[in-house]
RNA sequence: GGGUCGUUAGCUCAGUUGGUUUAGAGCGCUGCCUUGACAGGGCAGAGGUCACUGGUUCGAAUCCAGUACGACCCACCA
């Protein structure tokens, strides 16, 4: 057999993802094992992998991979997300470039115009997730339009608005006006913005050489001004209050008004009234019973209301308005100021505040039950001071009810009804639309002629709410719903609660915090005795945000993030998945340092963790090669293998303890570093080459003795079911090299490695000759003898050093890794020997070089005063009452090990010193 | 305005409830090493008064208070 003698993935990962899937191992369907179970958070249906992805589903499939390895029942439940702004915005846009307008269309076109673009790009995002190695279930597959989930979200809704936790009102709402939506608060992202605050005069009415002095940002919006307010305690405006000020450019004349609102120091304190579009101001308003004055039509252009400009954009006005403005002598000043602005989050337009009759969710209850659920710790945050967050958000003061309509196509249609009117319009009653609600029209049907009394009604006088809900409103039930929960309960009292959910801490309040409130309102109705708990999710792993190497968030629009299927390509999934975890410690936002190219002002994709990923492939390939490149033969096994193979052992067990302890704890990166440099730097570094067989020369190698050989090939099977959850691929490659393997004896599906006991004197044994072999070739190193040149070794015969060279195999691996010709105990310093340290040994190195006598003393001099300083702080401390009286009794005999072990250090260095004499 | 987090080697980060020979890892850097698993490699090395100032303690990178700088969340903003 001949390897290549690099790894190479591009011909292993697709070959395994498919052995896997065929092999069905992702599947999970419920039986007597104890489940494990993560549900994705589902990615925009027509999405494109990025950073965070990458991330955040390496973790999932960590978790998966590692609990499947346990034994346990392992099911990630996969998925997309209808992203109703997002992807309505990008069907609309696609339907202009054909030259189609949705206002020509109907809805049922439009949604079928939509689904063949789902259809077309949508679930791309999953197969790239597959080139990462996620061992989704794929056959569970589902997406927030799924019939079944959109059957749940009709059922919610009708049940919300029965428990009176649904109601419509009319209110101030965040409008984006390019999507045409009403959006909820969390869907409006401020940011700092520079802008210019406008000081404009009106004139009094009735006294034009009188005027009062308004500060805006937005002189377009005067129009819809229907008072000026000051405030009462402003003896400046005191004579003006009562009177009548005329709009600049439109002379409609408003109130001058009193309200504590107002700011006396801000701007020239007097505050135009816009109650239209302003949320403070439409307060104003309703204290003071002003009329509201729309002058803005849903897409952001000035309707007739405004009487001039009609039909320019808002932004296009404020700049037209500026020079009418001053040319009629109005614009005083114009103050630079700096000011956050909301922007939407989907299509990012300036958002509007305006009055519209939307669909809320009563959010004061929800929000107790989901703060109680995590205080409680029934839904424990990692890291715990996620809390905050969350507390922040929940709390009574801050939650605001969920408004969940948008004026969008693309979505779940809200199942409520209004009778049809004879002008076409809604029927209402004292001025409210009478809206009925339903699971379909004929239940909504049924409650029209309750509350109505008019049993003539037929569906035909039904017309349904425009509207759909907010994604969110459907991914909310997303837990329950993937398992058809609301349905069935099958599958549901076997899977629920969820294990870990794995997402950003960004969608907290978008979605974690929800899908809580959720879980708590129906799962105890629809499980009952069945419940295991009413938490979505046990756990909740919040992972940071990719960052690039100057902290910004990775955006396409930055360019600023290197292209993950690429990075891929480049580096291998498993070379990629131990770059992203290598920068992520829990909790922290992850930097992932990609070099930009100033020219084409984009991230390369290039990465030295990815790199470190695949030369870690590499490394582990090659080991491979080495073992299988070894004759085997039936001889006795030599005493420095008996060693090794006892270490190395040992060594494994000790570490696999380190991994569960930080897998208790979502500490997976540290878990990844301590296989890494075991694998690495114990087994190929130490074990490997205390076990390589003398090289013949010609090609040839005395052979290894079979005893070893296995026992090499046990533990490096062992290092790659360990590693399996991290590197999926490259383990399954090597398992598979190790040995011949019967159909189905594949890697992903052993047994985890479990802590076993540790001889711990045995490692500190090993750990002492390495040392003492770093010191050899260190001694060479700086005398500049080559490592090939076999030197003569003495080391002083004292208790400790007889304790060590007692242990079988150990002067052969000194031998043997320190190139040695001979080592012997001495009592002395032999002649043309130079002398070193290691722990509390004492060696000395036969070099056929003359011996820089001057030099080696001021060496050990340096080491001397060394050893001192640290001896005197030692002394002080043992030599402190209060220390040997109160600190623990291991303390204080650790303090006198420190001492005695240095004083015996000191003793020797001032051997050698004296011994340099001569 | 309210709140959270961070500051440890040139860079990115660990440091597990204060005490394992006066701080660890990876990358980067320096020196040496190529026909023998791997130069995507080996061996070795240099590099830190743990942001600053006080305090608690026998003992502080670790606990407390304050300062500085940085990042973020929520609310408000004419």
């Amino acid at each position: 057999m001949s390897l290549s003698t690099r790894y190479n993935p591009q011909e292993t990962e697709p070959k395994w993802y498919d052995h896997w899937e065929k092999n069905k191992y992702f599947r999970s369907e419920p039986d007597d094992r104890e489940p494990f179970t993560i549900v994705i958070p589902p990615p925009n249906v027509t999405g494109v992998l990025h950073m965070g992805h990458m991330l955040n589903n390496t973790i999932q499939d960590i978790l998966i991979r590692r609990a499947r390895l346990q034994g346990k029942n392992a099911c990630w439940v996969p998925g997309t997300d209808h992203a109703s702004i997002a992807t309505e915005a990008k069907v609309v846009r696609k339907l202009r470039a054909k030259g189609i307008k949705k206002s020509d269309l109907t809805r049922e076109q439009f949604l079928e115009h939509a689904f063949e673009w789902k259809k077309e790009y949508g679930g791309k995002i999953l197969d790239q997730l597959k080139k990462l190695g996620a061992s989704c279930d794929w056959e569970r597959t589902r997406f927030t339009m799924d019939d079944s989930m959109t059957r749940a979200v009709i059922k919610v809704f009708v049940d919300l608005y029965k428990k009176g936790k649904i109601y419509r009102g009319l209110r101030m709402t965040n409008w984006d006006p390019a999507a045409q939506t009403a959006l909820s608060n969390e869907e409006v992202i401020y940011k700092d913005e520079h802008s210019q605050l406008f000081h404009i005069k009106y004139p009094i009415e009735g006294s034009p050489e009188e005027g009062i002095i308004i500060a805006t940002q937005r002189p377009e919006t005067i129009m819809a001004d229907t008072a000026i307010a000051v405030n009462p305690n402003d003896p400046r405006f005191k004579h003006l209050v009562g009177k009548k000020a005329l709009i600049p450019l439109i002379d409609r004349a408003i109130p001058i008004i009193e309200d504590g609102y107002v700011d006396i120091e801000f701007g020239t304190g007097a505050l135009k009234i816009t109650p239209a579009h302003d949320q403070n101001d439409y307060e104003v308003g309703q204290r003071h019973n002003l009329e509201i004055i729309d002058i803005l039509h849903p897409n952001g252009t000035l309707n007739e209301h405004a009487q001039i400009l009609v039909g320019e954009d808002r932004f296009v006005a404020r700049k037209k308005i500026k020079k009418l403005l001053e040319e009629g002598g109005y614009l005083m000043e114009l103050e630079n100021y700096t000011t956050s602005i909301g922007h939407s989050e989907r299509t990012d337009s300036v958002v509007e505040p305006r009055l519209t009759k939307q669909w809320y969710v009563d959010m004061k209850n929800f929000a107790a039950t989901a703060l109680q659920a995590v205080k409680s710790g029934e839904v424990k945050f990692y890291p715990e001071n996620m809390w905050n967050m969350y507390y922040q958000w929940l709390n009574e003061d801050n939650i605001r009810d969920w408004c969940i309509s948008r004026q969008l196509w693309w979505g779940q249609q809200i199942p409520a009804w209004y009778i049809r009117s004879e002008d076409g319009g809604r029927l209402s009653a004292d001025g409210e639309e009478l809206a009925f609600v339903g699971v379909d029209i004929e239940e909504a049907l049924e409650e029209a002629k309750k509350q109505t009394g008019n049993n003539d009604l037929t569906t035909a006088d039904l017309i349904q709410d425009e509207d759909v809900v907010d994604t969110w409103f459907s991914s909310w039930l997303w837990p329950i719903s993937v398992f058809d929960g609301f349905e069935n309960q099958e599958e549901l009292k076997y899977y629920y609660p969820t294990n870990t959910l794995v997402t950003g801490w960004d969608i907290m309040f978008f979605w974690v915090a929800r899908m809580i409130m959720s879980g708590y309102e129906w799962s105890e109705d629809l499980l009952g005795a069945d419940l295991n708990g009413k938490q979505p999710f046990n756990d909740v792993y919040f992972t940071g945000m990719v960052r690039d190497n100057k902290r910004r968030k990775m955006s396409k629009s930055l360019g600023n993030s290197p292209d993950a299927l690429q990075l891929i390509e480049n580096y291998g999934a498993d070379g990629v998945r131990f770059g992203m975890l290598s920068c992520s410690s829990a909790g922290n936002d992850i930097i992932f340092d990609a070099p930009f190219d100033p020219e084409t002002k984009k991230a390369l994709n290039e990465s030295k963790l990815c790199e470190q990923g695949r030369n870690f492939c590499n490394k582990m390939w090659n080991a491979l090669r080495l073992i299988k490149g070894w004759e085997v033969a039936d001889i006795e096994q030599p005493a420095i293998n008996e060693l090794a193979v006892k270490w190395i052992k040992d060594k494994t067990d000790m570490i696999v303890a380190d991994i569960e302890k930080n897998f208790a704890q979502y500490r997976l990166s540290d878990a990844l570093m301590c296989l890494y440099q075991l694998i690495w730097g114990d087994f190929c570094s130490w074990h490997l080459e205390m076990i390589k067989p003398t090289y013949l020369g010609e090609g040839k190698s005395e052979p290894l003795d079979r005893k070893t050989y296995e026992a090499t090939i046990e533990i490096y099977e062992k290092l790659m079911v360990a590693l399996h959850p991290f590197m999926p691929f490259v383990t399954e490659e090597i398992w598979h090299q190790l040995r011949n393997r019967k159909e189905g004896n594949d890697c992903i599906i052993q047994r985890y490695p479990a802590a076993g006991r540790v001889d711990k004197a045995l490692i500190s044994y090993v750990e002492k000759a390495k040392d003492a072999i770093s010191r050899i070739r260190e001694t060479r190193n700086s005398k500049g003898i080559s490592p090939n040149e076999p030197l003569n070794l003495f080391v002083e015969s004292t208790e400790s050093s007889k304790s060590l060279f007692d242990q079988v195999g150990i002067k052969d691996m000194l031998m043997k890794l320190g190139n040695l010709s001979a080592l012997s105990f001495t009592e002395t310093k032999p002649d043309s020997t130079i002398s070193f340290l290691s722990g509390t040994e004492k060696y000395f190195l036969e070099l056929n070089i003359e011996i820089d006598k001057e030099a080696e003393s001021k060496k050990l001099n340096e080491e001397k005063k060394r050893i001192e300083g640290f001896l005197t702080g030692v002394q002080k401390k043992l030599g402190n009452e209060r220390f040997v009286n109160n600190a623990p009794a291991p303390v204080v005999e650790k303090e006198k090990k420190k001492l005695a072990d240095g004083q015996e250090k000191l003793r020797l260095i001032e051997k050698a010193l004296k011994s340099l004499e001569y």
